[in-house]
DNA sequence: TAATATATGTTATGTTATAACATTGCAATG
DNA sequence: CATTGCAATGTTATAACATAACATATATTA
C-alpha cells in the first residue's frame, strides 16, 4: 500500500465525518483525534502509539480506556479494523462498502494492504456455509512479504 | 466439533510421540504435559488455563515462560495453533499434513473446527499472487455460531 | 572430562486491554 | 428553567497476555 497523499487523507477524514452526520453518530473530537491518527499512520498502529501521539497532541497524558473506547467506536462503525495478528490497528479503506476486509500484511516493512476479493469472500462463506456455521464476522490476515520486500 | 474420544485422544498424542521419535525433537515431559492440556480440552484454551492445570498437575507452580515456550515448540513443529482473535490455543487435527488451517469458532459454544478447504486454500494463495505477494503465514479464523447454537 | 547445546527454573517486567466508579456536558421532559 | 437522563470522558486500578534476562540443570558429543 503506498502512502495517502495529503487530499487523501482530508477526504477519509471527511467521508467519516460524513457518514456520522447522516447517520446521526457522535463523532467527538477524541473520536476524530484518534480515527486522524490511525489513518494517517499508513501502517498498523498500536492503541498504546495512539496513547502517546494523543497524548503529545493535547499535551496531556491520555489514559488507556479513553483510547480503547475510541477505538471500539470506530470499529464498530466500520471506519477501523483491529488486526488480530499483530495488535493492530487500521483505517479502513472503504467505510460502509462491506462488512468483512481481508488484508496482507508485510511482515518486513510493515506495510498492509486491505483487499475485498469477492470470489475470496465467496469461498468463505462456502465453507462457513458447508459446515452449519452462521459467520458473524472474520479474521483473515495474510503475513508474509510485500513485492518490494521480497526482492531484496 | 464433537468432542474426542479417548481412544482418538491417545492416538493423537501417540502421533505427536512418532513425529517427534522420528524427527528428533524432543518431546520432553512439559511439552507433553501441555500438548495432552490442549487436546483434551476440546475447546480453544488460554495460555494462562494451561499454567493454572499443569500446576495443579505437578502439585507445584509453573511460570509463565514454562507454558509459553512449550507451547512454542509445538506450533513451531504444527502440532498446535493460536487462534489470535481469541488468544487461545488449540490441538492440530492433521499435523504435518499442512502448512496453514482455517478455523470455524463458535461465540456461544466455544466450540470450534479446523477445517482445510483446499479450494479456499487456493482462493487465498491466488488473492496473494494477484497482489505480488509472498505469504508465510495466514490467520483465517470465521467467528459465528455453529449449527446447534444458531437453531437456540 | 570438558565443552557445547538444549531445555528448564526463576524473577521481573513489558505489553495489551478492561473494570469500576466519578464527573462532565448536553438535551429531553415536565 | 430546573431536573432528570443519558452519552461521553476522566481517573484509578487491575486484569490478561506475553517476554527479557539470567541462573541452573541435563543431555550430547568432541
Ligand atoms: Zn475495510
Ligand atoms: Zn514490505
Ligand atoms: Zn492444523
Ligand atoms: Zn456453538
Amino acid at each position: 500500500m503506498k502512502s495517502k497523499s495529503t487530499s487523501e487523507l482530508k477526504a477519509s477524514i471527511h467521508r467519516v465525518e460524513e457518514i456520522c452526520k447522516s447517520n446521526k453518530l457522535g463523532l467527538t473530537e477524541i473520536r476524530k483525534q484518534v480515527f486522524e491518527i490511525i489513518v494517517k499512520n499508513n501502517k498498523p498502529i498500536k492503541a498504546y502509539e495512539i496513547l502517546d501521539t494523543i497524548s503529545n497532541i493535547n499535551n496531556k497524558p491520555s489514559h488507556p480506556p479513553t483510547v480503547y473506547r475510541a477505538i471500539d467506536f470506530l470499529i464498530e462503525n466500520g471506519f477501523v479494523h483491529k488486526l488480530n495478528s499483530i495488535n493492530s490497528f487500521v483505517g479502513c479503506f472503504h467505510p460502509k462498502a462491506h462488512k468483512e476486509c481481508y488484508f496482507l500484511i508485510c511482515k518486513k516493512c510493515n506495510i498492509y494492504q486491505e483487499c475485498c476479493d469477492d470470489s475470496l469472500k465467496d469461498r468463505i462463506s462456502k465453507t462457513a456455509i458447508h459446515n452449519n456455521f452462521v459467520i458473524s464476522n472474520t479474521t483473515l490476515e495474510i503475513e508474509g512479504h510485500c513485492l518490494d520486500c521480497s526482492q531484496k
